[in-house]
RNA sequence: CGUGUGUUGGUGAAGCGGAUAACACAUCGCCCUUUCAAGGCGAGAUCCACGGGUUCAAAUCCCGUACACACGACCA
């Protein structure tokens, strides 16, 4: 039988990394499978939380990325709906409570919320577990249709054994078993007639064919009272893969409510989805040789759920870029060029190459954000000190700073034609005329045209761009600062 | 309070009873280089939370303690 994973977020607004995590996972899990399929499910049954334009984020997301879903509600599928409130109209989930009820996995409630409230502070006053005892267990299904008839509100709940365990083996966190008497007889169908998601995820996971459940591992904890209803219902079980949390610290998850950064911010701040994915994919999971870098495609083959670590990571700003620069830097210059072309044109309105000054700065920025702020000394010549030509490791001073400048200036004025190969020919015989070091004739240079210490692209690459009459200009101007001073 | 899970350098991690405890990021140093970056090389865990135990041998197995996280919602 074909894997059959899903990703089922409920629609809070924010697609935090965590998820995008989870969601990727489930996405290999599937499709190192080639018959399997990826599924997108809509979880909002919890109608006080509805966050408009939420779905939209969602689909996005998964867009930019490449997770593409084979069935979901915007490409259809053989199992839909996929969104669980479409599915409440059918009446699918009280019908399956129903037939829970009958095969003794549930029943009726009608408890009110201050009896359970009353109940727990005595519990907790008497400092015993504070796990609700529902009295209404004992009501016969023929008192309660009684009182559901005349109209009373009421809740269904699971019925939970009083004995036994209940274990299964997670795919990650390895045999679990706990003791039935822990397990609390939680809400199915809510007042309002609208499945909980504990009972939603467990119907549609069925319906919907899923063998491999990939999710937080803050449903370890409840998984066996889910297998308790597959149990109850008589339907095989999936296999899980519980996913340890990806952390802001040592003690905090990433959130929206702590300002974390979610895929859309990480998006704004220049890195590129491809990056990532890749970098997510290793927080909890490694590889069996030390790849790093990885495509989607390559994911696919190389992931194993085995080498799924069980603790927490976390998430690391600093690896992300690094692994971003290598994704930069790794492109042909051509896709590079086509990528970055807005952000240098922001920062560069002149008449200049924007294609070789994307080719320096390829080498060196990181993240997309990191491109303009590299190139502001194009449009305008920025004022400088003297004190920039002072170099301990270059050995030079404002004085050897003159005399190189000079002889460049002599060199570039007669210097026919101007081109990258005659510029760095010519310019690399000057040092050995002059006695110096090519970093006491080079340095001088890339100061006095670009007014900086550092920059994108040497003294070459750079007088290439500017063209001949702006290197010029610069450079006169740079040597008549020196001598005035 | 109960239950579950976890704890290898600053971070991600490999390791699954016998190794000098991989690798990557970050840090520091050196080399190269027209600066920076990139690239190359090298350094850092007196030892794998702590305490016991099993074993000829433990980061690796067992028990306990501490700490962290999660669950104990008509939230997902």
């Amino acid at each position: 039988m074909s894997i059959r994973t899903r990703f089922a977020p409920s629609p809070t607004g924010y697609m935090h990394i965590g998820n995008l995590r989870t969601a990727l996972w489930a996405y290999l899990i599937a499709k190192k499978d080639p018959e399997g399929v990826f599924i997108l499910r809509i979880e909002d049954t919890d109608q006080g939380r509805l966050v408009e334009g939420a779905t939209d984020i969602i689909y996005n997301t998964m867009k930019e990325c490449g997770l593409k879903h084979d069935e979901g509600p915007d490409v259809g599928g053989p199992v839909g709906p996929y969104v669980q409130s479409e599915r409440v109209k059918s009446g699918l989930y009280m019908d399956y409570a129903k037939k829970l009820i009958k095969c003794g996995g549930a029943h009726y409630c009608f408890c009110n919320e201050e009896t359970i409230a009353a109940q727990r502070a005595e519990h907790e006053a008497s400092g015993q577990d504070i796990k609700f005892i529902d009295p209404c267990k004992n009501l016969s299904l023929e008192e309660a249709e009684a009182r559901i008839a005349a109209g009373e509100p009421f809740v269904i709940r699971q019925t939970i054994p009083a004995e036994g365990t209940t274990s299964f083996d997670d795919e990650v966190f390895g045999h679990i078993e706990v003791d039935n008497s822990i397990l609390d007889e939680q809400v199915l169908i809510k007042s309002d007639g609208f499945p909980t998601y504990n009972f939603a995820n467990v119907i549609d996971d069925h319906l919907m064919g899923i063998t491999d459940v990939v999710r937080g591992m803050e449903y370890l904890s409840s998984t066996p009272k889910y297998n308790l209803i597959y149990d109850a219902f008589g339907w095989e079980k999936p296999r899980y893969i519980h996913c340890p949390p990806v952390m802001k610290d040592e003690h905090n998850k990433l959130s929206k409510r702590n300002g974390d950064a979610s895929f859309q911010d990480l998006m704004a701040k220049g890195y590129l989805p491809e990056a990532v994915l890749n970098y997510i994919a290793m927080l909890g999971w490694s590889p069996e040789n030390n790849q790093e870098i990885f495509t989607l495609d390559e994911l696919v083959q190389a992931f194993n759920v085995k080498h799924i670590g069980q603790n927490g990571a976390i998430f690391d700003p600093v690896k992300l870029t690094s692994v971003n620069g290598l994704w930069l830097r790794g492109m042909d210059l051509d896709h590079y060029y086509e990528l970055t072309k807005e952000y240098i044109r922001s920062a560069v309105k002149g008449d200049f190459d924007l294609k070789k000054i994307a080719a320096v700065v390829q080498q060196r920025a990181n993240t997309l954000q990191e491109i303009a702020p590299m190139l502001d000394f194009f449009d305008v010549f920025p004022e400088y000190s003297n004190d920039l030509y002072i170099n301990k490791k270059m050995k030079t001073t404002p004085e050897v700073a003159l005399e190189s400048l000079k002889a460049c200036l002599t060199l570039l004025e007669g210097l026919e034609p101007w081109n990258a190969e005659v510029l760095h020919e010519k310019l690399m015989e000057l040092p050995a005329q002059l006695g110096k070091k090519n970093g006491q004739v080079l340095f001088p240079l890339r100061v006095a045209i670009t007014g900086k210490q550092s920059t994108p692209g040497g003294a070459i690459e750079l007088a290439d761009i500017f063209g001949k009459e702006e290197t010029l200009r610069r450079l006169r101007s740079s040597i008549a600062q020196l001598e005035n001073a």
